[in-house]
DNA sequence: TTAGGGTTAG
């Protein structure tokens, strides 16, 4: 709370300190307080805490462009109330903002502050504005600033960020003097660029060392995936701190070690932070342990160490690989109560959570009260709807984001492409896939193409999709065989598919799927000796089929049904549940698909009943768990049987109950007896 | 001046 001087002291300064200080304003109220300021004489007697908490108000309201109505409105604003301007502007990543403010500064004859500097070059670097960057650089050698040591070195720093490392090397060999820390800054943009043995030149060359250099090689060799080295850094490090610790546990999980990362999060003991929490869970994030992710997150708490805005990130995405939603909404919950600020990483992964649990809405509305919404929020917007089977809806969002000066990416045309797969909209597709290279200028990789030949093959124009594997410019890969495979498998191309699955076999003869695939596409043909041979063959190469799984949350627990699995406690009664199931089933005419139960072993052990597919058995355990009315939300690891999709089509209606299923690639939200996938999967 | 965070086709 700010409290004016003795001698302003007066009813109105006071209010106004407390208007100020009070969280957003509407542009009306700031406009109005404006006007108080300037009419009352504040300005005569400088207020300068005053000032500097209206201009600090205009930016948390979002209204940037008021903070330099203002500047322009008082004469001579002292320098300082310049430069804290210019720093607010950058910590609202308001850059257009930042960029007037910074030219009124010097047009103003105000030298920015050393300060001011510093963060401007630190803002560039970790926003990667290399624009912003670059044109700083020349406006402050056009001001005639003087570059010391430290702000060559934050210059360093930024052209590293920004993966400019021709600039970085320039800067470096241009410095007149050099210390420890430009010489880490250089090892650091070394490291970052991927120049990882000049790094380590550089290192063993240097006549200082201090305790960031050693902790900048530990991050260095786990780049080049040698631990050994990583960790006799550690070791030789003469002053092991904090930062020393995080590192080598992050550079256990980024090599995929989560037992030696824990271990050592142990020894640790009374030295771990916040940061070697956040380390711990990302790290079981990045190595898919999502529930060990959670449970530490809850052990985080139990130590009473005050989760921040990272914590949150990697909880909200162990979330979305789970489709936990209920975790998921419990951490947004958090992150209101507990005041986090919703940034565009936050977000987006709120965004990403919501719709990989299959609550597209929920994502729409965190996307709608972003502040700033960078490449990555349009992507995953784009890319859940597309998932989610709302291909327009998606190619809305994409209008909306070129018209807001958004550039697309490659991830986007992904986006976009996968979405109208999921649609069947063979039309639009085309025209995007065009533009993409005319007017974005973004060369298609091996996965546009893959989205090409999915949706073209899907729509049962195989012969162009083969056309386009032929003609494209990469070889395909198993993931577009694996495409064109199953839409001849929905064409019943069984001549192509025969092709196919062959190539398949010899590209990855690892992939258990593929395997699957072929004695499926026998089995239809009654082709019985060619299956069992199959099977044989897969057996002698040690290909172990993937099981099917399914969870479902109920009141906080994630509940896991593998196919054929009796071991739940609640088995007994799940059991006489589906009893029931089958004889609704029956009542309304749907008969079991006997030939899938036998043959279709796509999904499932083929000996399990098809009754105890595992999306089936956590449905019914959905059924007689949550309160009637309430969404049933299953996840499955692999992709749902035909079977198993029309049973749960007529569940949605007889039991008059909404079911969402994730399968392995996209959503199908069941209700009143009909798909939102419109059988088009 | 060093540690922890987000989107990608079957």
């Amino acid at each position: 709370m700010y409290f004016a001087p003795e001698s302003l002291r007066s009813p109105l300064s006071d209010s106004l300190a407390i208007t100020v200080q009070n969280s957003t304003l509407t542009s009306r109220q700031l406009r109005s307080l404006h006007a108080q300021i300037l009419t009352n004489g504040f300005l005569r007697c400088r207020p300068a805490p005053l000032l500097a908490a209206f201009i600090s108000s205009c930016f948390r309201s979002h209204c940037p462009h008021y903070a330099s109505s203002f500047l322009r409105s008082i004469p001579n604003p002292p320098p300082s109330l310049w430069n804290s301007t210019v720093r607010l502007s950058l910590r609202s990543e308001k850059f257009p903002a930042f960029l007037g403010l910074y030219g009124g500064m010097l047009r103003d004859g105000v030298k920015p502050s050393k300060t001011t500097l510093s963060a401007i070059l630190r803002s560039c670097a970790a926003y990667s504005a290399t624009r912003l960057g670059e044109s700083f650089h020349s406006q402050v050698v056009k001001v005639g600033f003087e570059f010391d040591v430290i702000l060559q070195t934050g210059l360093l720093d930024f052209y590293a960020k920004a993966g400019d490392l021709p600039s970085s090397r320039k800067v470096f060999s241009g410095m007149p003097e050099r210390d420890v820390v430009a010489d880490n800054a250089m090892i650091s943009a070394l490291s970052k660029n991927g120049c990882v043995e000049e790094a380590r030149k550089l290192f063993d060359e240097m006549p200082q060392r201090n305790a960031a250099s050693w902790n900048l090689m530990i991050t260095c060799y786990c780049k080049l995936g040698d631990i050994d080295s990583s960790r006799r850094m550690f070791s030789l490090n003469p002053d092991k701190d904090t930062i020393s610790w995080n590192a080598i546990i992050d550079a256990y999980f980024k090599l995929h070690d989560p037992a030696v990362a824990y271990e050592l999060f142990v020894r640790m003991g009374p030295a771990r932070n916040y940061v070697s929490w956040n380390t711990m869970i990302s790290g079981y994030v990045r190595c898919e342990e999502y529930g060990k992710a959670i449970s530490t997150f809850q052990e985080m708490q139990a130590a009473n160490v005050r989760p921040t805005e990272v914590t949150m990130v990697s909880l909200l995405s162990a979330c979305a690989h789970l489709g936990a939603l209920a975790m998921g909404e419990w951490v947004h919950n958090y992150i209101t109560r507990k005041r986090l600020k919703v940034d565009s990483v936050l977000g987006n992964a709120l965004i990403d959570m919501y719709c990989k649990c299959g609550n597209v809405e929920a994502a729409l509305e965190v996307f709608d009260q972003l502040e700033t919404r960078n490449i990555f929020c349009w992507n995953s917007i784009i890319v859940g709807l597309g998932m989610n089977g709302y291909g327009e809806r998606a190619v809305d969002f994409f209008t909306m984001m070129t018209e807001e000066g958004v550039k697309p990416d490659g991830v986007t045309f992904v986006g976009l492409l996968s979405g109208f797969t999921h649609s069947g909209m063979v039309a639009e597709g085309r025209r995007y896939f065009s533009q993409m290279t005319e007017t974005y200028r973004i060369e298609p990789g091996i996965e546009h193409y893959g989205c090409m030949v999915d949706l073209l093959g899907r729509a049962g124009l195989l012969k162009e999709a083969i056309e386009l594997i032929q003609t494209m410019p990469m070889k395909a890969n198993p993931q577009v065989w694996g495409s064109l495979f199953r839409s001849c498998q929905i064409h019943k191309d069984t001549e192509l598919g025969e092709k196919v699955v062959r190539q398949l076999l010899e590209l990855d003869p690892r992939d258990s799927g593929n395997y699957v695939f072929l004695s499926n596409l026998y089995a239809s043909l009654s082709r019985w000796d060619d299956v069992s041979c199959f099977r044989k063959l897969m057996i002698e190469k040690g290909v172990r089929k993937i099981p099917g799984r399914s969870s479902i949350e109920v009141d906080n627990v994630m509940h896991e049904f593998v196919a054929g699995d009796t071991t739940h406690p609640q088995f007994e009664q799940i059991n006489l549940f589906l009893d029931e199931v089958a004889r609704k089933l029956k009542e309304h005419g749907h008969e079991p698909d006997k030939a899938l139960v036998l043959h279709d072993i796509e999904d499932e052990e083929k000996d399990s009943a098809i009754r105890y597919h595992s999306e089936r058995i956590a449905v019914a355990f959905g059924l007689m768990s949550l309160p009637p009315g309430k969404t049933i939300r299953v996840v499955k690891n692999l992709r749902t049987c035909s079977d198993c999709h029309s049973v749960l089509k007529i569940i949605s209606s007889v039991f008059q109950r909404e079911i969402v299923v994730r399968d392995k690639k996209r959503f199908h939200h069941f209700k009143d007896g009909y798909c939102s996938c419109k059988d088009y999967w």
